[in-house]
DNA sequence: TCAAACCCTCACGCGTAGGTTAGATTACGG
DNA sequence: CCGTAATCTAACCTACGCGTGAGGGTTTGA
């Protein structure tokens, strides 16, 4: 804390990068293995050397961390930059890198969107269980057939009925409502993934 | 694909509860291991045998995953729902759950409006590159000086500058904008991050 | 010249959500 | 009774972004 950073002329060691930009040694190491930053060159000792811009290097990594790339994925970008040498054929990849990082995004934020939704539509949902704190009221809560106001329990508060183990033979049966939210699978792959058997339709009762 | 799934009764086996939910036999094992599903018994000979109702589970299961939920959060759901046993006092943790769950969802969905913006602003930027699509003005692309519409470099594109290995000795130094934008550093601890360097100010030139 | 910092290269560990063998056993149709 | 499909357990592999040693060399200032 009290040596000066800088020796060799004007360039940076890892210690002194990671302290300038907040990130750990191991990390900046962990930038040079994926191809994302070079030392300017070592000492004769072997220690990696710095030029100051390497900050802005590491900042801007971090920040695109922070956006959601991937290390791969800023790999990709410096690579798709530096590789077509003659400028647009390299904008042109970097476009298309963007473009898709763009449409991927606007789903993220579709899904996290709808998210929003059932939590807060699950929030309200539970809120009304409030009512239910009569003594009396409260002994059948999980098989709860009180109006919640609400058509459906929510999908997120749908589901949890049946304890691990303990056969509950459920109370109420067919209320998820899968409608129209995404599933992990169909993000990737539109499996045959049969149609919602949304409701109870058993042999029995 | 010609026999029966249904042998047991009216129980399921893991391949069929799997062919019913679009989830590989290992997710569904994986997901009795975290504690979120039950065989309602066992064969004689060791198959898990399911009641209808685990389909519902999880696809549960799934839409939950879809949304962001780990498995580990789904676990604390399902046990903050049956350990309290009486209602309210399960309720209570639920809605703490869901409160914790939405800021999180909140905070992602600003990150990726910015991360939108950001986006289409590279994409404009990128989009002036056409211009130089002249081979004179080629070459020169990548310490390219010519007006792109902007201010700044958007910060997408700044840090890209310098190729790993050769020194490229800045052409435009400090060009990073960094205003804003959240790390993700920023995003978990306030750590002590200096007030950002933005060029080149080193004791020598 | 010495000790304190600092750095080097392996290399394993974590948590997530499974995939993918392997070798053995079970269930079921013919 | 036999073959085949399905299932069992156990264990190791993937990718991500580092954390955390171990064991040893380098720089630097006093």
């Amino acid at each position: 804390m009290s040596t000066e950073p800088i020796q060799n002329g004007h360039l940076l060691r890892v210690g002194d990068l990671a302290r300038l930009t907040g990130k750990s040694v191991r990390a900046i190491r962990l930038y040079e293995e994926q191809g994302l930053l070079q030392p300017a060159t070592r000492s004769s000792g072997g220690f990696r050397l710095y030029e100051d811009h390497a900050v802005e290097r590491v900042r801007w990594i971090d920040l695109l961390h922070g956006l959601g790339f991937s290390l791969h994925e800023m790999h990709d970008l410096l690579r798709s930059w530096w590789s077509a040498g003659l400028g647009p054929e390299a904008m042109t990849e970097l476009r298309e890198l963007f473009g898709r990082k763009l449409a991927e995004t606007r789903e993220t934020i579709l899904r996290h969107q709808q998210l929003e939704r059932e939590l807060t539509e699950g929030l309200r949902y539970l809120e009304t269980c409030r009512v239910c704190a009569t003594p009396a009221a409260v002994k059948g809560c999980k098989s709860c057939t009180q109006d919640h106001g609400m058509k459906n329990e929510p999908a997120l508060v749908a589901g949890i009925v049946t304890p691990p183990g303990a056969a509950r033979r459920f109370a109420r049966a067919g209320f998820v409502r899968i409608d129209g939210i995404k599933t992990s699978h169909d993000r990737l792959a539109h499996e045959s993934k049969p149609p919602v058997v949304s409701a109870g339709k058993e042999s029995k009762a």
